[in-house]
DNA sequence: CGGTTTACATACATTCTTGTTTGTATATAA
DNA sequence: TTATATACAAACAAGAATGTATGTAAACCG
């Protein structure tokens, strides 16, 4: 068995990709060697040179599977301007449903996980780090908007301006994501996320739900 | 020059020490090697091996220099029963002191960048973050005994619970610390670490401060 | 249907890194 | 004053890990 189809070999650079996550969990990126991840996707090294340039290459490859699409994903939330939901529940949703996703995609959220807490942002990493805060910078804009129409409709307590607003829930978040990340049996911030989104959001209505 | 006085010792596992500090930070844990740090220290890897046992010993040399201390300094900023400082200004203060901490010190800056940034939690280092979580677990109870304190006084706005406020609080400065080490040119976070603490208290006072 | 390229497996060479062992000059204690 | 423990330096051995080079059977294309 040697030459595969198209299709066979994109499956066993998807085969990688996965076995690379699972290796990565384990072990993290540094100590995890191209033989522990050829072996956990039952190939040898000669496949994942193939299909990689080096174990850097895979890791973007990993990131782009999920951080991308989810910073997508709260993008759109955000962005839409609806007519049935007020602004705070409008970021309230956005922030939930991250944690959603996290919750129900298990690749989603271990590949966060490895980003969190399994890698060290150096040399090639640092150019991640960076992108990261690029992509979050853009969601506090983002989040800002919502909170000036907010503001606009009155929904919101007054002498807070929507920045200073926009800033504190995007720390607030960071944080939740980081410790939603590193509670892994869930006791501490995993199941209460959702009702520590609503109370932080609450704190900024003017009317807040009961 | 071979065998050294006892205090000539100490000064070469502290400048084993700064050494691994500065190597870490440049090159990450997992990728430093005892040479290189023996190499920064101006010594010979013999003398790494006689001081610590492994890598993984100097990791935890480090954290001891740096991260306890910084806990405890909250702990004790918080703790503190005062009649002229009201409780929201106390955990304003207390959080504000540790930025400050961050800002003046540059050994206890660049070891919290090598913790949150530079160092990958599996194996050894798993029981790492544990400690850390439950530190936090701590920190979050003092505050939560301050916003009670807080709200015995009417300073607080109602509805909300000390436990959710200090929860809220938590991740807040989770969150800030993260994005603090991270925002290393200091644009987005690093100049206006303490503005940001002076808000997210000042939504929860009955009577804001302007 | 034959040549070429693909998608790997296997083998090889090199470099790193680690831990240990050995050597040694000198504080220090008796 | 001398024996011993200390605080290293230097040398050694072994195993990883990486990248590359080579081999090869099967798919694909003309």
């Amino acid at each position: 068995m040697v030459r595969k189809t198209k299709e066979d070999a994109e499956l066993t650079r998807q085969r990688i990709i996965d076995a690379a996550r699972a290796v990565f969990l384990t072990r993290g990126v540094s100590r995890s060697t191209l033989e522990h991840i050829a072996l956990e996707a039952q190939v040898t090294r000669g496949a994942v040179y193939w299909h990689f340039k080096n174990k850097t290459d895979i890791f973007y490859a990993l990131r782009d599977r999920a951080f991308l699409p989810l910073i997508d994903r709260m993008y759109d939330t955000l962005a839409t301007q609806t007519d049935d939901t007020d602004p705070l529940t409008q970021i309230e949703d956005s922030l939930c449903d991250t944690i959603n996703e996290l919750n129900e995609n298990i690749e989603m959220r271990q590949i966060y996980e490895i980003m969190m807490i399994k890698c060290e942002y150096v040399d090639e990493f640092a150019t991640v780090l960076q992108q990261i805060l690029n992509n979050c910078s853009n969601i506090t804009e983002k989040i800002q908007l919502a909170y000036e129409r907010a503001k606009e409709q009155n929904l919101l307590i007054p002498i807070f301006t929507p920045h200073e607003l926009a800033l504190d829930t995007h720390l607030f978040f960071s944080g939740l994501l980081h410790m939603w990340v590193k509670d892994a049996d869930g006791s501490r911030f995993r199941y209460q996320a959702k009702m520590l989104i609503k109370s932080h959001i609450n704190l900024r209505r003017i009317n807040p739900k009961t």
